[in-house]
RNA sequence: GGAGAGAUGCUCGAGUGGUUGAAGAGGAUAGUCUUGAAAACUAUUGUGCCGGCAACGGUACCGUGGGUUCGAAUCCCACUCUCUCCGCCA
């Protein structure tokens, strides 16, 4: 959510910024229910204090029949006023929560392919053999089978088997240990929120297509698609210390998608599947310092592939490929031998205050005055992901994958797969 | 899941229809005193929204949402959460 202030101020920026995001939004319609909001307030206000004279008068003499006819026909000019000012209070609700964040002007232009890459590290040469996929070499080995992941489940959920569940865990472990080492909080997370916590977070689908949540049936409870969502809500409603900043949070958790607009390519096996597990970063911070973490946090992320030798390449995320809640946005990308393409492994965002007004998260500065917090979200380690990219980049010729070597001491000395 | 009790400001806690944005205590901050500190004393100590350059004014907020009333923290209804006891259970 932006402050309504500031869309009133820059209407027209926001309005462009939207658009640019690939935003459908009516400024100009929005700011119409504001101010009709504002004058609907106004009246509402002026007959309230009316009333609230009235009553200071009556305090503790006895009502004369002339004061309660006055009394109760205030009463029902205010309600009058109520419901006309409901809707529009909604309408405006509503729409404030449409638009977008906003984005800095360096940000690249466009969609997905506009997406502009920062930097790269790794060996991606050729191998001198074929690299089986990971779909088909995890099913000949039997440590992955989707088969009966369709029949117990549906299709996109899958059964984890024997050293592949190692791997994970192992993967899993030497996250979180990495994040302990960098000063982040481990933290396990509710794997089921409320709506208004889904909503808060910006998760709520636009259209049918882009839904991503899952929902419990009669119950006002929804699976997580990541840990950011729990973490975010963490500090809902609450005002903290200045001192406390930045705070740092790892979530462990699954993360469930419907994936329901995902199809066709890059669809395949463990790539885009309706549940995975992930470690995820999570900071909150001074609105000066947010910048700065979004930086430290795209390093961290890179200093865990390197840990691991995963080639890999940072990428900027270009407008139209930002989402909603994101003001700058930077992906991991891990390099593909099968693919010869680098393909999403990791992503952080600065979401700056969008989340915060929202879950109304706020922070006392040194002036006694307070303002909200700017968050930031980070993948570490979303393993079925860095599953592929290992059987990928690991591959030996023999059909084997060798183990990472930061990985070893996570997996008993293990050398291969 | 059943029965009961409760939810008030940074914290504890008073308040069952009208000078209550809210007593009192603690904490915090500032000042006086002191060589310094402590103690003591004094003062300050909410947030959102609307209007205003500002000073300030208005309004809302005592778990949440409705209702009764001229007037609600206080009465009524529903919901959420917490605690105690019982049941079930990894």
């Amino acid at each position: 959510m932006l402050d309504i202030r500031f869309i009133r101020e820059n209407a027209e920026l926001v309005e462009q910024k939207a658009k640019q995001k690939g935003f459908d939004v009516n400024i100009p319609h929005l700011l119409e229910m504001d101010e009709k909001r504002r004058d609907l307030l106004k009246e509402v206000e002026d007959i309230r204090a009316q009333r609230n004279t009235l009553a200071e008068q009556l305090r503790s003499a006895k009502p004369s029949e002339e004061q309660v006819e006055q009394g109760k026909a205030l009463r029902q000019k205010m309600s009058d006023l109520e419901v006309s000012l409901k809707p529009i209070e909604k309408e405006f609700t509503n729409l404030l929560g449409t638009v977008p964040n906003i984005f800095p002007d360096d940000t690249p232009l466009g969609g997905e392919e506009a997406n502009s890459e920062e930097r790269k590290w790794g060996d991606k040469a050729d191998k001198d053999f074929e690299v089986v996929d990971h779909v088909s070499w995890g099913e000949q080995r039997g440590l992955l089978d989707f088969e009966r992941g369709a029949k117990v489940a549906g299709n996109k959920f899958y059964f984890t088997t024997g050293s592949l569940v190692q791997l994970e865990m192992a993967l899993s472990q030497m996250a979180i240990e990495f994040v302990i080492k960098q000063n982040f909080v481990p933290m396990l997370v509710p794997h089921l929120v409320n709506s208004r916590v889904i909503d808060g977070t910006g998760f709520t689908a636009r259209t049918k297509e882009e839904e991503q949540i899952y929902k419990i049936e009669a119950e006002d409870l929804n699976l997580i698609a990541t840990a950011e969502i729990p973490l975010t809500a963490y500090h809902a409603d609450e005002t903290l210390a200045e001192k406390d900043l930045p705070k740092l949070y790892a979530g462990y958790s699954p993360a469930y998608r419907k994936e329901a607009g995902a199809y066709g390519k890059h669809s395949k096996g463990l790539y885009r599947v309706h549940q995975f597990n992930k470690v995820e970063m999570y900071v909150f911070c001074k609105p000066e310092d947010s910048e700065k973490w979004h930086q430290k946090m795209v390093e961290l992320e890179e200093k865990f592939c390197q840990e691991l030798a995963i080639p890999y390449r940072v990428v900027r995320i270009a407008a139209g490929d930002l989402g909603a809640a994101a003001y700058k946005k930077y992906d991991v990308e891990y390099w593909s031998p099968v693919d010869k393409s680098y393909r999403e492994l990791m992503s952080c965002s600065n979401v700056t205050d969008y989340q915060a007004r929202r879950l109304n998260i706020r922070y006392r500065d040194g002036s006694g005055g307070t303002n909200y917090v700017h968050t930031l979200n980070g993948t570490l380690a979303a393993t079925s992901r860095l599953i592929i990219s290992i059987i990928e980049n690991y591959q030996t010729e023999s059909g084997k994958v060798s183990i990472p070597i930061a990985l070893r001491p996570y997996m008993g000395g293990q050398l291969t797969l």
